[in-house]
DNA sequence: CATCAAGGCCAT
DNA sequence: ATGGCCTTGATG
C-alpha cells in the first residue's frame, strides 16, 4: 500500500487511511502542538515524497483531504481505540445492522440537518 | 499468544 | 522539525 498523502511506498493503515510513518508522525505532531506555518504558494502545493517537508501547511491539508482522522489521535497511550462498528436500530422493523463509525457519523450528521 | 495501530523515543 | 524504529494497550 502506498501513502495516500505523499505517495511513499511503505504505507500502512494509520488514522483511518493508509499513509507512511512520516506522514503519521507529522499529522499527529501537527495536531497536538498546533504547529502552524503559512504557505507561500496560495495553498496550492502538490505533495510528494520529495517535497513533503517544504510546505507543512499544504501537507496537513492533504492529510485531511485524503481522510486522516484527528478523532483517531488519542494523545495518550492509555486511551482505547475508537470502535469502528456501531449498531443501528432500524425503526419499525425491529432489526439491527452493524455500520462503520464513519457511516454512523454521516447518519448523525444527516439527522442533525433534517427539518422536522 | 499473535496482530494491529497508536504513542514514545531519538538520531538526523 | 522530520521520520524510522521500538513499546504498548486493545482485541480476537
Ligand atoms: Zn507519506
Ligand atoms: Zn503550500
Amino acid at each position: 500500500m502506498e501513502c495516500r498523502v505523499c505517495g511513499e511506498l511503505e504505507g500502512k493503515p494509520h488514522y483511518g487511511t493508509v499513509c507512511c510513518a512520516s506522514c503519521k508522525a507529522f499529522f499527529r505532531r501537527r495536531f497536538l502542538n498546533n504547529e502552524k506555518k503559512e504557505c507561500r504558494n496560495g495553498n496550492r502545493c502538490e505533495i510528494s515524497a520529495s517535497n513533503r517537508k517544504n510546505c507543512s501547511s499544504c501537507r496537513y491539508k492533504k492529510c485531511l483531504e485524503v481522510g486522516l482522522k484527528t478523532e483517531e489521535i488519542r494523545g495518550k497511550r492509555k486511551c482505547s481505540p475508537l470502535p469502528n462498528i456501531t449498531t443501528l436500530a432500524i425503526p419499525t422493523s425491529s432489526k439491527f445492522i452493524d455500520i462503520s463509525y464513519e457511516d454512523a457519523m454521516r447518519i448523525a450528521d444527516m439527522y442533525l440537518n433534517l427539518e422536522l
